[in-house]
DNA sequence: CGCGTAACCGGACACAGCGTCCAGTTATCG
DNA sequence: CGATAACTGGACGCTGTGTCCGGTTACGCG
């Protein structure tokens, strides 16, 4: 979604790099919450239905910038190293991506909270596979009501919640790793439970 | 705050009283993101600067009227009886918590996600409160890193990801409540761990 | 019991952001 | 090189916000 180039007139092009690299400088700089359509158009140097035309609302901005990390993770938990990649033990590549995602989020923070907030964060195509990959953890640990317990073990990635974690409550992201680290090898022990 | 009733002016407290009430009604009927103070108003027969004076916005009014039905939770984790009440072992509290926030969630989901959407959560009173009682636990049962785990044990009652679970994904509530238990039960076994 | 005061009420106002439409412009294809 | 299809951006009407002010109503005191 973030690079069908392929096939764009020349001047639609231009103000596409224009709105994304605005964007991304909207949402580090402002409240990631208040950024507004007709801030990126401004700040683009563009009318509001252009960019209408391609994004339906902040969010959908914010969430094409997030996109292109997301992918490159997901290229790393398919075919890279353990225990990100396969070969590890699940409660290890749990671990794994849960140190990822933290990375993912005190990088691009401000991208994930305009992306991502409340209930658009199930709705995206990035969850799904979240979803996916960590399903598969559980059932390879042999984990008893895997449907349910999926979304509780991607709770804990909320950027919301990094975001109070960090900066409301002054942990380091190594703390935060820890617990996260932690928290993912009870839930999956190398001796399976059942 | 629910309950300031005393010493109100005859018409402002007949006034807060319909306000409520509308409230109640229109949060449980419609999309509870978009209840809007015009909408509230309106069903009150209220001018909205009379909504203003009291409420400052749609989010607070579902705060009122959710913070009675949490103040009755707290009572029954301080004074009732085990294991939501002092006295079992802090997994079993724990999951008896999560059972009985989940039947909250179940009652109350539409105010709770008219109250408590995204980082909203985070600043709530009552937030504070399952943070305190959740630390106890951890604490309790000797556990590392209780700074940064609290919040991640609290994260999957997020109201927006009990109503993903329920309605996008058909889990009944049992087996929610199921999966909550047996996360409980790994992340504070009896044997306390370190 | 009646009056003065203080609090309350609600309509009016100015404003910001939304989402769409349309007329002008510009790139691409035959 | 001309026709066509796509892109652009300013303008418009709408909805919701938050505040202000003149009128009204309840309470306390003499």
């Amino acid at each position: 979604m973030a690079s069908d180039t392929g096939r764009l007139r020349a001047d639609a092009a231009r103000n596409r790099a224009r709105v994304l690299a605005a964007a991304e400088r909207l949402f580090a700089t402002a409240d990631p919450g208040k950024v507004t359509m007709e801030d990126i158009a401004r700040a683009a140097g563009v009318g509001r239905a252009t960019l209408y035309r391609r994004y339906s609302s902040p969010a959908a901005v914010a969430l094409a910038l997030l996109d292109e990390h997301e992918r490159r993770l997901q290229e790393r938990i398919i075919r890279g190293e353990p225990s990100l990649g396969p070969g590890a033990p699940p409660g290890e590549r749990l671990a794994a991506f849960y140190a990822a995602m933290a990375d993912l989020l005190e990088q691009h923070l401000h991208l994930a909270l305009g992306a991502e907030t409340g209930s658009a964060r199930f709705r995206t195509g990035a969850y799904g596979f979240w979803r996916l990959h960590v399903r598969t953890l559980l059932v390879a640990a042999g984990h008893a009501e895997v449907d349910a317990t999926v979304d509780l073990l991607l709770a804990p990635l909320a950027p919301e919640l990094y975001q109070f974690q960090r900066y409301q409550q002054g942990l380091s992201k190594d703390r935060i790793v820890a617990a996260l680290a932690a928290l993912a090898r009870r839930v999956l022990p190398v001796a399976a439970g059942q």
